[in-house]
DNA sequence: CTAAAATAGGATAAAAATATCCGAATTAAA
DNA sequence: TTTAATTCGGATATTTTTATCCTATTTTAG
């Protein structure tokens, strides 16, 4: 579904959101000790996300990862995957012609749009709050 | 959302089922052209398709590939997926955990769940013939 | 039997995704 | 001001996906 490199973006950012609720910074080791990814790989992300401003980085000593708190419950999900992997998984043409045309479809269309379209509602409905809440309350988890 | 060799061996399908409909049998290079796609590689995921037999092929002259009429309503479009890109996209965690588990739920699982779960019936709902015939009334294409 | 028309399949190439490594730049504390 | 702790960014490596090419094998028509 979703590119490796998103999955541990979206992973990273509900670490990092949990972390900035309880006042903490956190580095790309401990990211991608909690998160269960390769580090470097996970870094380079954790930059992408940075540059569209989803987390903001701190650099030099005492430095890491963070989220300004009154941001996180702005932040959704569609935000991240569209920095990472684009649009087109939550937007476009599920037998992959140039784009979804409803004058135009492909045989998939009507039955796909339905199911693309939750995939786009859950995607920008979503934000990194309560997402982070439910890490938070031992209910979800992003290991194992 | 699919792979580009699985996007390729759906439309392969559905237009080879439309082409059985009328008793007409179809060669690589018919298939590419009609679905835009790369020739070679189409080639090699029809082999797929007949391994998994979602397709038949008769060699040597005069031959092509086809689907028997009376297995074009049973073949699901799950069968097509699961043959190239397994199941994990409609059965896997949206987050990339390990297996998808109600008692160790990824964040993302509830909501998740429902848009996956939706994805998962129109696979296995939907079958060659429905799309086929979409094809055939020019209500439906493949290209451009 | 031969020739022509097909699919099958192996070898290879190119591009993209995933992953690692290392030095440069930045910053706070001592 | 020095040092240690960091992120940043470029170079490189590995793996997977996508794509091409060429030969072998199969099969039918004549
Ligand atoms: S045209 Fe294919 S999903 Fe809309
Ligand atoms: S655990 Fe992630 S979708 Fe179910």
């Amino acid at each position: 579904m979703f590119s490796k490199a998103c999955e541990y973006g979206i992973r990273a950012s509900i670490f990092i959101a949990k972390n900035s609720f309880e006042g903490r910074r956190v580095s790309p080791k401990e990211i991608s000790e909690k998160i269960n990814s390769p580090q470097a790989f996970t870094a380079k992300i954790l930059q992408a996300l940075v540059k569209n401003n989803v987390i903001k980085s701190v650099k030099g000593a005492y430095g890491g990862f963070e989220i300004d708190k009154e941001k996180i419950a702005k932040i959704k999900l569609a935000q991240i995957v569209n920095a990472i992997d684009g649009d087109n998984i939550y937007k476009g043409c599920g037998l992959g012609l140039d784009k979804c045309d409803e004058n135009h479809p492909c045989p998939m269309h009507d039955k796909f749009k339905v199911v693309r379209d939750g995939l786009r509602d859950l995607l920008e409905d979503t934000n990194l709050e309560e997402l982070a809440l439910d890490l938070k309350k031992g209910s979800a988890f992003l290991k194992i």
